[in-house]
RNA sequence: GCCCGGGUGGUGGAAUGGUAGACACGCAGGACUUAAAAUCCUGUGACCAUCGCGGUUGUGCGGGUUCGAGUCCCGCCCCGGGUACCA
C-alpha cells in the first residue's frame, strides 16, 4: 500500500473532529501552557506559503507540550477591522463585513487543511460586536483613568476629581500635559463644567486634544502617515496638508518607564527588545531655563549634555514655538514671519529631507543661567516642536547640527573639553577629557561635572534633572468606517459623555457610502439617526478606533471567549495567566507588541489581570521569500529607414525582433545593465534558426553593435519553470503575452530562466499557494518541509523543488510499516540492540532540538533514523510506536493513522512524548580522529576505558601516524576523551 | 549616522572550541523496467595525483588567543532589518 496522504488526512481529521480533541478546558490537573500565534488580517488574497510558517512552528510546539503533559491553550482568530476591506467597500459598495466574513471563511478552510491543533470553539474576530463591545469597554476604562506617577499605577479619574475638590492640583503626581496650570480647590470648584472637562483631558489615559492630521483636499479624506509619500498622497499623488482636528489619544507615555523596565523580564530576542527601547527612547538629562532679556518669559530647554552648557553660543527654537511671536523684535518681524510661513508649507518629510541649514535670527537674547552672557535666539526647522520643549541650547563644538548652523551664521564655536579634536572641521561629541572654558566645572570629568551642574541648577532654581522619552502618546482616532465606534457622545455644548457600560456595544451604523465625506469626518457622520441616538441635541463621536484597538487584548479573550459580561473572567485569566509562547513576525515589534503591553499593564492596574506582561516568551519567524524567475527580452536598437521594398519581410522580422526571448546563458550583467555575453555565438544561433533575421541586418548594412542591444528582464510565472528550465511551449499556449514569442534556447535545447530572491507577491508571479502544495504532497509533507527549510528566525527562499526530499522521507517512513501491498512489516518481538541505539539517539536529539526550537534539525534527525533503521532487516513494533510518537507533532495526520494501525484506540495527540534512556547510548569504544599539529591524519578505534598511556602507545605505533612523527620530537599528546586526539610534534 | 542581525559547496542548510559541509535539493553514473514513473545503489567543496594510496587548500578580508577557531578577541569589507534633524 502506497502512502496515500489524502486518505490518511481524511481519517485523521474525521477522528479529531468527531472526538473534539482540540477542545480545551479552563481547568485541569495538568500545568497550563498557552501557545499563541499573531492572528492574521484576513486579506482577499488568501494565504501564501509564507504565512503558515509560524503557525506550523507553534503548532508543533503546542502538540509537543501537550504530549509532555500540559493543558495547552492554542487558539486562532482574526484581526478583522482594517483598511483593505474598507477600500474594497469603497470600490464595490459591498459592506466590509460581508467581504471580511468571506475572507475569514477562506482562511479557515486553508488553515484547517494544514492540520493545526486549534481549539476553533475559541475563535475571536475583532469586528464582531460581541468582541468589540469589550474593546469599547476598555476604552471607557482608559477614559476614566489617570496615571499616578508616585504609585506607578492607573487610578480612577473620580479619585483625582476628589483630590481637586479638596486641594486643587498642587502636589498631584500625575502623568499629564506639561502645560497644565496650577489651581486650588476653590478655583477648581469655580470652573465651569466645560473647563473642568478640559482640565481633566490633560490627565485621562484616553483623551482628546487638537492635533494635526494629514488632510488631503483632493481625496477629501484624512490619510495615515504611511499613505503619504513625499508630501503627496500615495494614491493619486495629491498634495497633503496639515489640518488641526480634535483627535483621541492614549497616554502610553505614562507607562514609558514600566514598558522599558518590563522588557528585562521577557524572554524575547534582544533585537526586538532593542527596537522597543529605541522607540521609547529614554534620555536622561536636564531642564535648563534661559531667562529672556527684556522679557518676563524664559525659554526652557531640555538637554542630555548639560555638561556642555558653557559651550552654548546660541539658542534655537522651533518655528512653531509659542514664544516666537512675542520675542521677535520689530526689525526681524518680517523675516521671521516669512521663515515660519515657509516651514509651515513644508511637510514633515520635506523638512526632514532638507539637508541645507536654514534658520532666522529673532532679534531676541536670553541670558546664560551661569555666566549671564547674552545668547542670541534663532528659529530653525531642524528643531522639532514636538520633542522636549521645542527648544535647544546649541553647543557648536559638541553637536554637528549646531556646528553647521554656527558656521553658516558665523557664531562662536567654543571648545569645552580638552579632548575635543578637529574642531576646525566638525563638532566632536566626546565626553572624554577635562572641561575647559567652563567656569566652575573646569578640570572636572563628565560624570562629576554633570552631577555638579544639576545640583547647582536645582539650588539656584534655574533647572532640574529630567528624564525625557522619545515616545509620543498614541493617536487613537481614525476617520474611517471599518473600525470600532467610540462609546462617546457630545451634547450641544460639546460636553463629552460616555455611553453607559450596559449599553455597549455601540454598533456600526448602516451607511449609504463608505467613501470619504469630504469634510474630514468619517463616513459614520452621514448616518444621521445613529449620530443622534442619544438625543436630538447630542451627537455621537464619529471617529473610529485604529487597528491596534482590537489586537491589543485579543489574547485575553481566547481564555474566555463566550463571556458576555466582561472581557475575561478573573478565574479564566487566573488559570491561563498570560501567553507562554508567542509566535509572529518581527514587523510588529513596536506597534502591536508595545500597545498590547501597555493595555495589559493598564488592565493589571484596574484589577482585570494579574500579570504584568502579556507575552512571556516570543519567537519571531523570518519571512519566506519567493524565488522569482525571469525571461530576457531582447530589443535590438535598429533604425529602420525606407522599408517599402522589403515591407513584407520586414513585418515578419519586426515580429521576430519584438518577440525574441533569450536564455540566461547569453546574458551578462555589468553595472546592473544586462548585456549580451557572446555576440558571435549568439549571432551563430540566430543564423541557424532565423537566417532571415541576420540577412535583414546585412541587407541594411547594419551590423549588430553591442551597445545597441537592450535587454530587459520580465517576471515569468514560476508555475512554468522547473529547475530554472522554462516550459516555453506551455507558456506560449497559455499566456497571450508570449503567443508570438521566440525563445532562443541553449545548446541542450532548454530555455533557462534567471532567478532572484524577492518578497513573495502576486505582482512578481512568484507566489506559491499552500493549497496547491498540500494537494500534491499532503499536509504533513508541507508542514515538515516548511520546518526543514532552515532555522525559524531567518528569512529564506521557498523552493518547491526541495520538497521531494521530505516527500521521499515520509513515504520511506510509511514503508517501514507496510510493504507495497499494504502488508505490515513489523514483527512483534523485542527491539534489537542496534535498533535501540538508533532509536534512543534519535529521541535524545529530537527532545534537545525541540527545546532549542531547532525544528529543521529535528526533521533531519528523523531522516537519519529512518535511513539507518531501513538498513536493518526487521524493526520491532515497539520501535515503530516510539517513532510514531516522535513524529506526531510534525506530521500529525500520518502519525494518527499509523497509531491506529498499530492497534491503538486512543489518539496520538494525547500519547506521551518519548524520552531517551542513556543506557542504550553507552559506547565501549570510539573511533578517534587523530590530528598531528591540528591536521587530521587518521582514525583509530580505541576503547573508551583505555588510559592515556595505553592510547599513546597504540597511536604512536600506528603506521600512518609514524609517517608523520618519524624523526620528530613529540612535544605534547592531547586526549580529549570520546572526542579527539591531537599530537604536537616539532616541525 | 546610530542600533541590531548575518556572510559556510551550484542551492536550502548542519556543526556544546575538537574529523567543516550532517540532512536534503540539484547534478553525474548505475540497477530494476519493452519504456517511463516510482524505488534502490554509488559519487559529488575546489585544486593536485602514478584518479582504489594519498596530498594541498577551504567557512567575507586582515591580525590575535589556543595543542586545536566556522565558533572566542581586535580591526576592516559586504548584505539584510530597524531607526533618525530626538537636543
Amino acid at each position: 500500500m502506497e502512502y496515500n496522504f489524502s486518505e490518511i488526512e481524511k481519517i485523521a481529521r474525521e477522528k479529531w473532529e468527531s472526538s473534539n480533541i482540540y477542545k480545551v478546558e479552563n481547568n485541569s490537573t495538568k500545568p497550563k501552557y498557552y501557545v499563541l500565534d499573531m492572528f492574521p488580517y484576513p486579506s482577499g488574497a488568501g494565504l501564501h506559503v509564507g504565512h503558515p510558517l509560524g503557525y506550523i512552528f507553534s503548532d508543533i510546539y503546542a502538540r509537543y507540550k501537550r504530549m509532555k503533559g500540559f493543558n495547552v491553550l492554542h487558539p486562532m482568530g482574526f484581526d478583522a477591522f482594517g483598511l483593505p476591506a474598507e477600500q474594497y467597500a469603497i470600490q464595490t459598495g459591498q459592506h466590509p463585513e460581508i467581504t471580511t466574513k468571506k475572507n475569514i471563511e477562506t482562511y479557515i478552510q486553508q488553515l484547517k487543511k494544514i492540520g493545526f491543533s486549534y481549539d476553533w470553539s475559541r475563535q475571536v474576530t475583532t469586528c464582531e460586536p460581541s468582541y468589540y463591545k469589550h474593546t469599547q469597554w476598555i476604552f471607557l476604562q482608559l477614559f476614566n483613568a489617570w496615571y499616578n506617577t508616585k504609585k506607578e499605577q492607573a487610578q480612577p479619574i473620580a479619585d483625582l476629581i476628589s483630590v481637586f475638590e479638596t486641594q486643587g492640583n498642587k502636589g498631584v503626581s500625575a502623568a499629564c500635559d506639561d502645560t497644565v496650570l496650577k489651581f486650588s480647590a476653590e478655583e477648581w470648584k469655580s470652573f465651569p463644567p466645560k473647563q473642568q472637562q478640559a482640565i481633566l483631558m490633560n490627565y485621562r489615559l484616553a483623551f482628546q486634544k487638537e492635533s494635526f492630521v494629514n488632510w488631503c483636499p483632493a481625496l477629501g479624506t484624512v490619510l495615515a502617515n504611511d499613505e503619504v509619500i513625499n508630501g503627496v498622497s500615495e494614491r493619486g499623488g495629491h498634495p497633503v496638508e496639515k489640518k488641526k482636528m480634535a483627535q483621541w489619544f492614549l497616554r502610553i507615555t505614562a507607562y514609558a518607564e514600566r514598558l522599558l523596565k518590563g522588557l528585562e523580564s521577557l524572554d524575547w530576542t534582544e533585537s526586538i527588545k532593542d527596537m522597543q527601547r529605541n522607540w521609547i527612547g529614554k534620555s536622561i538629562g536636564a531642564m535648563v531655563s534661559f531667562p529672556l532679556k527684556n522679557h518676563q518669559e524664559k525659554i526652557d530647554v531640555f538637554t542630555t549634555r548639560v555638561d556642555t552648557i558653557f559651550g552654548v553660543s546660541f539658542l534655537v527654537i522651533a518655528p512653531e514655538h509659542d514664544l516666537v511671536q512675542q520675542i521677535t523684535t520689530p526689525e526681524f518681524k518680517e523675516q521671521v514671519e516669512a521663515y515660519v510661513k515657509m516651514c509651515a508649507s513644508k511637510s514633515d518629510i520635506e523638512r526632514q529631507a532638507e539637508k541645507v541649514v536654514s534658520g532666522q535670527f529673532t532679534g531676541a537674547y536670553v541670558l546664560h543661567p551661569f555666566t549671564q552672557t547674552e545668547v542670541p535666539v534663532f528659529i530653525a526647522d531642524y528643531v522639532l516642536a514636538g520633542y522636549g520643549t521645542g527648544a535647544v541650547m546649541a553647543v557648536p563644538s559638541g553637536d554637528q547640527r549646531d556646528y553647521l548652523f554656527a558656521k553658516k551664521f558665523d557664531l562662536p564655536i567654543i571648545p569645552i573639553l580638552d579632548a575635543q579634536q578637529n574642531l576646525e572641521q566638525e563638532a566632536d561629541a566626546t565626553k572624554e577629557g577635562k572641561y575647559i572654558n567652563s567656569d566652575f566645572i573646569n578640570g572636572l570629568n563628565y560624570a562629576d561635572a554633570t552631577a555638579l551642574l544639576i545640583q547647582k541648577l536645582e539650588e539656584q532654581n534655574k533647572g532640574y534633572g529630567k528624564i525625557n522619552y522619545k515616545m509620543r502618546d498614541a493617536g487613537f482616532s481614525r476617520q474611517r468606517y471599518w473600525g470600532e465606534p467610540f462609546p462617546i457622545y457630545y451634547d450641544k455644548d460639546d460636553i463629552i459623555y460616555t455611553v453607559d457600560e450596559e449599553k455597549l456595544p455601540i454598533t456600526l451604523p448602516k451607511v449609504e457610502s463608505y467613501k470619504p465625506t469630504g469634510t474630514g469626518e468619517s463616513p459614520l457622520a452621514t448616518a444621521t439617526d445613529w449620530v443622534t441616538q442619544f438625543g436630538k441635541d447630542t451627537r455621537m463621536e464619529t471617529d473610529t478606533m485604529p487597528g491596534y484597538a482590537g489586537s491589543s487584548w485579543y489574547f485575553l479573550r481566547y481564555m474566555d471567549p463566550e463571556n458576555e459580561h466582561e472581557i475575561v473572567s478573573n478565574e479564566a485569566q487566573a488559570y491561563w495567566q498570560n501567553v507562554d509562547f508567542y509566535v509572529g513576525g518581527s514587523e510588529h515589534a513596536v506597534g502591536h507588541l508595545l500597545y498590547s503591553r501597555f493595555w495589559h499593564k493598564f488592565l493589571k492596574d484596574i484589577g482585570k489581570v494579574n500579570t504584568e506582561e502579556p507575552f512571556q516568551r516570543m519567537v519571531n519567524q523570518g519571512m519566506i521569500q519567493g524565488v522569482s524567475k525571469f525571461v530576457y527580452k531582447y530589443f535590438p536598437d535598429i533604425k529602420i529607414s525606407n522599408q517599402t521594398d522589403v515591407f513584407e519581410e520586414f513585418s515578419n522580422l519586426n515580429k521576430l525582433v519584438n518577440n525574441l526571448i533569450i536564455s540566461r546563458e547569453f546574458i551578462v550583467i555589468e553595472n546592473e545593465k544586462l548585456l549580451l555575453k557572446d555576440l558571435s555565438y549568439f549571432e551563430r544561433v540566430l543564423t541557424d534558426k532565423y537566417p532571415g533575421f541576420v540577412n535583414y541586418l546585412n541587407l541594411n548594412n547594419h551590423k549588430i553593435n553591442i551597445d545597441d542591444i537592450k535587454i530587459r528582464k520580465f517576471h515569468v510565472d514560476i508555475n512554468y519553470v522547473k529547475n530554472d528550465i522554462l516550459d516555453f511551449e506551455r507558456l506560449k499556449a497559455e499566456d497571450i503575452n508570449y503567443k508570438d514569442a521566440i525563445f532562443i534556447t541553449e545548446e541542450d535545447g532548454n530555455y533557462y530562466c534567471g532567478s532572484e530572491v524577492e518578497k513573495m507577491s502576486k505582482s512578481k508571479w512568484n507566489v506559491v499557494n499552500p493549497d496547491q502544495i498540500i494537494e500534491q504532497y499532503g499536509a504533513d509533507v508541507f508542514r515538515m518541509y516548511e520546518m526543514f527549510l532552515g532555522p525559524i528566525d531567518t528569512a529564506k527562499p521557498w523552493d518547491t523543488n526541495g520538497i521531494s526530499g521530505v516527500s521521499n522521507f515520509i513515504r520511506k517512513f510509511w514503508r517501514m510499516f507496510f510493504d507495497d501491498f499494504g502488508k505490515q512489516r513489523w514483527i512483534e518481538n523485542q527491539a534489537s540492540q542496534d535498533e535501540l541505539k538508533i532509536l534512543h539517539k534519535t529521541i535524545k536529539k529530537i527532545n534537545e532540538d525541540i527545546e532549542r526550537l531547532a525544528f529543521n534539525t529535528c526533521v533531519s534527525t528523523m531522516m537519519i533514523a529512518v535511513n539507518e533503521l531501513s538498513k536493518l532487516k526487521t524493526v520491532s513494533v515497539a520501535t515503530l510506536s516510539t517513532l510514531t510518537k516522535l513524529i506526531a507533532p510534525f506530521a500529525p495526520h500520518t502519525a494518527e493513522v499509523l497509531w491506529l494501525k498499530l492497534g491503538n484506540s486512543t489518539s496520538i495527540v494525547d500519547a506521551d512524548f518519548p524520552t531517551h534512556d542513556e543506557q542504550y547510548l553507552v559506547e565501549s569504544s570510539f573511533n578517534y580522529p587523530i590530528q598531528i599539529n591540528g591536521k587530521h591524519r587518521n582514525n583509530i578505534e580505541l576503547s573508551l576505558e583505555a588510559t592515556n598511556e595505553e592510547i599513546q602507545t597504540i597511536v604512536l605505533a600506528d603506521e600512518k601516524i609514524k609517517k608523520f612523527t618519524d624523526g620528530k620530537e613529540l612535544k605534547k599528546f592531547i586526549v580529549v576523551k570520546g572526542r579527539i586526539i591531537n599530537l604536537v610534534v616539532s616541525e
